[in-house]
DNA sequence: TCCTGTGAACAACTTCACAGCG
DNA sequence: CGCTGTGAAGTTGTTCACAGGA
């Protein structure tokens, strides 16, 4: 079963894991295809599948024990050992971040990078502030594994590149990039404009 | 040629605006489907099957009308006239959108809501913070027809409700809520620890 | 019995390859 | 001739349906 995965089931692995996260607050240590499925509105057979992609985790007649899959799917995720980021740009959206419980996802903000010197030596919910300058030197020196890109779009490349030389091997940005990246690394997007345009058709269609 | 549309096919209708955008700046009229591929890096055929849904708007021979393409897109994801919104949570991501440029987009936020009273009747960036008790009343009055939600996940579900019972038409948010909801309308999430836990897998698979 | 895991069928999406028009 | 638009082929992703183990 070692095909290629698709996108999608990765992405459905993430759901499955705030199921899980939600499910176990009731105490429940047992859990079934259709749970998973009905939380993420999908189809039983779906979740069976994704799953099925990584080895065989239930027990036939029963179904998966939840704290394995928890387990399971966090190492497939790569965050079965805390991930340590760099965040560059602590405007609103760096500071958003900086204060939500990343950590409780397996990710760390060791530290935050700015260029406004009223910011630089500071720390902000514990995170200490370096000037973007310094970037190269403090991702190598913390070794950082990825980086956040939340500065303002025409600085994107180039915290991008700085990230790359200091050893990021993968990046989230809030701003469109104009590629090349000085060595290609896993790259994806939050982008705000296209949900809400991609939200906007949705309302169109309905109507 | 009016199939079911791929979500896939809207969602790069997303970026062939940002590459217009792009492109109109250096002063060019026509525009090639190998343009845009290049710039999404995908294949120029695809550029192609994704704009023949809607219609014929090139010209053979030739390419597209850069400005023609521009307003058929626009049309399209409904943002040929400005859609108004309201923003429930003035925290960090709040005012990250309450700065950023969403008018350029085809969006307005028209009215912000939070809980805590030192925001209440305060402008931020000319948008006036009400309490999230008159959010019914206030979508009503100024008749927004998509909400934003960026409260945290305890209060979401309640949020979204009454911006639906306000009249909102479709939702954006960045926190889980846990549905039903009152009446089903478009929903789509901004899920950062998604987004973080996939570039995660896709760092541990390149290795 | 009940639920998982999976071949096989089906559906959705992308690419190929070229007809057709400017 | 060059580029669009599109059937047809190819590829990828999802659902069906059931064998098989607990």
């Amino acid at each position: 079963m070692r095909k290629r995965i698709p996108e999608a089931t990765i992405r459905r692995l993430t759901h499955y894991l705030r199921c899980i996260e939600f499910i176990k607050e009731t105490g429940a240590e047992i859990l079934q295809s259709r749970d998973l499925a009905t939380f993420c509105s999908i189809s039983d057979s779906l979740v069976r599948r994704d799953l099925s992609y990584f080895g065989e985790f239930g027990t036939k007649g029963v179904g998966y024990s939840i704290s394995e899959l928890e387990k399971h799917i966090k190492k497939i995720l790569g965050i079965d050992r805390t991930k340590k980021v760099g965040l560059a740009g602590v405007g609103n959206i760096g500071r958003a971040l900086l204060n939500f419980p990343l950590l409780k996802n397996g990710f760390s903000i060791e530290a935050a990078f700015d260029i406004r010197d009223e910011l630089i030596g500071k720390k902000i919910n514990g995170v200490m502030v370096y000037h973007e300058n310094d970037m190269i030197k403090v991702f190598k020196e913390k070794q950082l594994e990825m980086g956040i890109i939340a500065v303002p779009q025409q600085a994107a490349l180039d915290v991008a590149n700085k990230m790359i030389e200091g050893g990021a091997k993968g990046l989230l940005s809030f701003a469109l990039i104009q590629c090349p990246l000085k060595k290609k690394v896993p790259l994806r997007y939050i982008e705000i404009a296209a949900e809400l345009e991609i939200l906007s058709y949705e309302i169109e269609k309905e109507e």
